[in-house]
DNA sequence: ACATTAGTGGAGGGGTGCCTCCGGTTCGCA
DNA sequence: TGCGAACCGGAGGCACCCCTCCACTAATGT
């Protein structure tokens, strides 16, 4: 993994840390971006000053949470990279999906400037995008497009509202046969 | 239009009711769905008691700032009309596009029981539904898409962050391509 | 002109959140 | 076992927000 946060050393410091990283995981996805942050030091258990010891900024509390879910997205690209093109992209894809859906809020709110979220990028496209060229290369994907349109694409998507799960899916199908070249 | 917002009868009330009314629209926008109320009224140049008569609750903004925006979807609907099918179809989804923009946040806090919602839905489908099935009757559109699929397609992708315009075009594009029959 | 009454605005009480600071506790090494 | 350094937690000060209430103001009809 590319990227990583910084642990604590002591035992006991460690483990404070984790749980605060899975309190805020579960805040965030609960009450979105502005979860309050002694709310979240309550739910792991610790003191307010614990939490901003270790997370001196909400910020830094959003990356931690973020980049967790990166080494996640690149392993499951290894995982599928001997499949036939177009299914090993849309395998991947099944995977960003869930990925998008719970971490929307957090994704939104990080620093795109900061250099942990350029880092954070760079290992997703290492991931993803060879999958994306070799569907390309295959004649399968129209070539007009490129990788981050269609991670924007199904992101947007993704953070919708539907009806049911088979609406969503239905609108994805739509939206990717948008992507393909007809043959 | 089917809906309307009830305003006071006194002029200055009703001066107030539309500082009001484009104080709310300015900070749902700029500062989400959270904004606060005060500052709403502090725009306004008006008193927060001001604020409370003539809105309880937020979710009364929400709505009253809401209906706006759909008679001026309803309108652009009538205004296409004429054209040929396609071009109807997306030219008034231009003019959707650019209205989920600003009002996503508002949209999303709507409470989607409420009879205001209901009765803005039916109008905004009375206007937008009759251009989708004219361009499926003339076999531009492929038939395994309702209009509330291409509803939420179109939303989501314009909600999504882009690179820039252009890029934002390019995927919407590619969305609408993969809804269009290919001959 | 003036009475009537709709309309005004902001003080105030109750809440919650942010962040700092420091006396007390616990870990881990020797 | 003992000690220093690392770590803890929450009280407290400040800021902001929500919403109610009511003495006051001014638009309107006659």
């Amino acid at each position: 993994m590319a990227v990583a946060v910084r642990r604590p050393q002591r035992a006991d410091a460690r483990r404070n840390f984790e749980a605060l990283l899975a309190a805020a995981r579960e805040a965030f996805a609960e009450n979105g971006t502005e979860a309050s942050l002694e709310d979240i030091a309550r739910r792991a258990g610790v003191g307010i000053g614990t939490l901003y010891r270790n997370f001196p900024t909400r910020q830094d509390l959003f990356e931690a949470v973020y980049v967790e879910e990166i080494s996640q997205l690149a392993r499951v690209a290894e995982e599928v990279a001997d499949r036939p093109p177009w299914e090993a992209l849309t395998a991947w894809l099944d995977q960003f999906v869930s990925y998008v859906g719970t971490k929307r809020a957090v994704i939104e709110a990080l620093n795109r400037e900061s250099e942990m979220f350029r880092s954070c990028r760079a290992t997703m496209y290492e991931a993803g995008e060879p999958l994306f060229q070799r569907a390309q290369a295959a004649g399968e994907v129209r070539t007009d497009a490129g990788f981050d349109d269609l991670l924007r694409l199904v992101s947007g998507l993704t953070s919708a509202t539907y009806v049911d799960d088979a609406q969503r899916d239905r609108v994805l199908g739509i939206a990717l046969s948008g992507l393909r070249v007809t043959h």
